[in-house]
Parts: structure tokens; C-alpha cells; sequence
DNA sequence: ATCGTTTAATTGAAGCTTCAATTATTCTCC
DNA sequence: GGAGAATAATTGAAGCTTCAATTAAACGAT
């Protein structure tokens, strides 16, 4: 598919790549497939549903596990896995529906406290248990309790070498 | 984060969700940050290296390892992971930018023949190299041999869930 | 105290994806 | 053989993400 050896240069014009092996690119198949798949998936549910992006749901998510449920956008961007620019454009889209405030933080004005409001708790809520069930029926219905160790640990090897230093940020 | 207990509804609306264990909750948090962040990391790795999004190299490829390296759309749709739709959108501009071709298939002018051109073949094999550094180091360089084999195992689980029947579509 | 640097966040434009509607072709079956 | 259903692909508009540039605030060395 997008890694193999059929397209080996040959003319001997650079170090020759480090190829997959059979048995890898067989997994890098099927979890390539999974990467894109599983997102739209969840996505399609989220949209259908409660009317939000994934993105929007894991903020929203985000905060109603926070103290005070308030972070400041770097931290929030960070948790939610995704650009401070991203952040920002959605949470101003949030803030408009009524489901986030913004302000200053008052120690330090550079940072912006995001802050869930009661509309936006009852969104979160009314909307986790479909996604719930859609995470649940979609990855661990088909999984046993030994994939499941699998899946933790594999994820945060790959994990780990994202992020090096154990930030979330970008 | 996404999926936890503490969101749930104590009015008795509705049935009880089936929320995640603690040890699934543990799993799925650090599986949906791969899930985000390595395509991410992918994408901008051919972006940067190769002026491509990761579907268009999907679709190149795909074309590379297709017989007379040529497919028809759905066909394509389906081994890129992509909608219908999409994949007109983008082999239009691969097309404009000349790694593509487009006829209607002569015994069933239903169907449209995606053909890679010289071209195209050239882009491919001057971006697999980065890409599959790019796999390599992300990925299988961080994982054990008996892990691989999970991550075939379980990507196979869960892509069967997603698409039931065997076929790519959506 | 102040100038330059660093950090946090925002902005607008360009580009890509999605959704629903549309076109074009072939199939079906009366 | 012809009307209507089904299939493959395309289109345009709306919306979201990314990228680069920008604003704003605080820090730090002199």
C-alpha cells in the first residue's frame, strides 16, 4: 500500500530507506485503516446525534473534568489534542452557542481562562452516553481484556515518542 | 476524559449507559491520542517533505500498486479510505497537477478509470522514502515484534466492526 | 525604567472535506 | 423497447482546519 518496497529506487542515488518488512506492513495495513476509519466514525456519530465535531465534544469533555471547570486554552488545546489556532477558532464557535466563556486570567493576562457554563455541561452530558456506546460497540465489543492491556500499552509507546517530553502541546 | 462515569444522569431518564471501566478508560485515553496526533504527525511529515496531503499519497499509491496502475473511483475510494466525493475532489487537482488521468471505462461508462502517469509513478517513489521513515520511526520502531502482531490483530478487529461486510465503502 | 525577547492567544485567508443535490449511464422487468 | 430504479461519479456551497502573520502581555538583562 503506502510503504512498500515496489517503489525502491534503484538507481542507487541515495541511502537505501528502511522498508517495512512483510509482517509490518500487513499491521500498517490494517491500522492505517483503523487511523482513518475510526475517527470518521466517531465523528459521523457525533454530528448525527448531538450536532458536534469530535474535536468540539473532547473540549467540552475536557473541561467538565477540570477543577472549577475552567482551563486555560494552551492546556485545554493540549488535552484535546489539537493546535492553539484550532482551539481558538472553536472555542469562539462554543463561546457563541453558549456553552464556553472566555476571560483574562488575572495573574497573568496572556493566559484566557475557558470556562464550561451550565448549557454547556448539559451538552456534554446529554450528549456522552451515544458517544460512549459508539466507542464502546466499535473498539471494545471486539476486543478481550488482553487486547485492551494491548492497546494501553501500544498507545502510549507510539505515545510517548509524539511527545518526548511528556507536554501535549504542538 | 471522553467517556468517564462522572458525566452520567442521575434523573433516571434513560438506560444506564454502558460506560467504560477504569482499565478501558485507561486504554482508550492514550488509543484516541495516537488516534489524533499520528496522522497529524504524518500528514505533516508530507506536507512538508513532499507537498502532499496523506490521502493524495494514499491515492498515488494505491494507483502504484494497482494492475496498469489504474483503478476505477470507488475502487480507489475504498483502498484510500475516503468518500466518494473527497476522492473526486482531490483527483481533480492530482489530475491538474498532471500524476493523474481520467477516462470513462468502455464497457460501462458508468464507471471512471483513475490511470497514474509517469508523472505521478515519479512523485510516488521521490515521497515513499519519508513516508516510510516516517512510519518506521513513529511506529515500529517503538514496538516489539509480538506487538506488531497485536496491532494487525486488533486493527483487523476493529476495522471487521467498521466495515462489516468485507467492502471499503462508506 | 526600558528595549528586546518570549509566551499565549487570536485572526484572516487559503485550502480541504462534507453534505445534499445533480448528472449520466446502465439495469430491470413489464 | 421504454419507464423507472439503481449505480457511479461529479458538483457547489458551507463549514472546518491550517498556516503565517499579528496582537498583547510579561519577563529579563542591562
Amino acid at each position: 500500500m503506502v510503504t512498500s518496497t515496489h517503489l525502491a529506487d534503484t538507481d542507487g542515488s541515495a541511502a537505501e530507506p528502511r522498508w517495512l518488512t512483510p509482517d509490518e506492513q500487513e499491521a500498517w495495513r490494517a491500522f492505517a485503516a483503523v487511523l482513518i476509519r475510526l475517527p470518521a466514525a466517531l465523528e459521523s456519530q457525533l454530528q448525527r446525534d448531538a450536532d458536534l465535531s469530535h474535536f468540539e465534544y473532547a473540549v467540552l469533555s475536557a473541561l467538565s473534568e477540570a477543577p472549577e471547570q475552567a482551563l486555560c486554552m494552551s492546556e485545554l488545546a493540549g488535552l484535546a489534542n489539537g493546535s492553539s489556532s484550532r482551539l481558538s477558532h472553536v472555542v469562539k464557535r462554543l463561546e457563541r452557542r453558549g456553552w464556553v466563556r472566555r476571560e483574562p486570567r488575572s495573574d497573568d493576562a496572556r493566559y484566557t481562562n475557558a470556562t464550561l457554563t451550565a448549557e454547556g455541561m448539559a451538552k456534554v452530558v446529554a450528549a456522552a452516553p451515544g458517544h460512549v456506546e459508539a466507542v464502546r460497540s466499535l473498539v471494545f465489543d471486539v476486543l478481550t481484556p488482553e487486547q485492551i492491556a494491548q492497546v494501553r500499552d501500544i498507545g502510549r509507546n507510539i505515545h510517548d515518542r509524539l511527545a518526548p517530553d511528556g507536554r501535549g502541546d504542538r
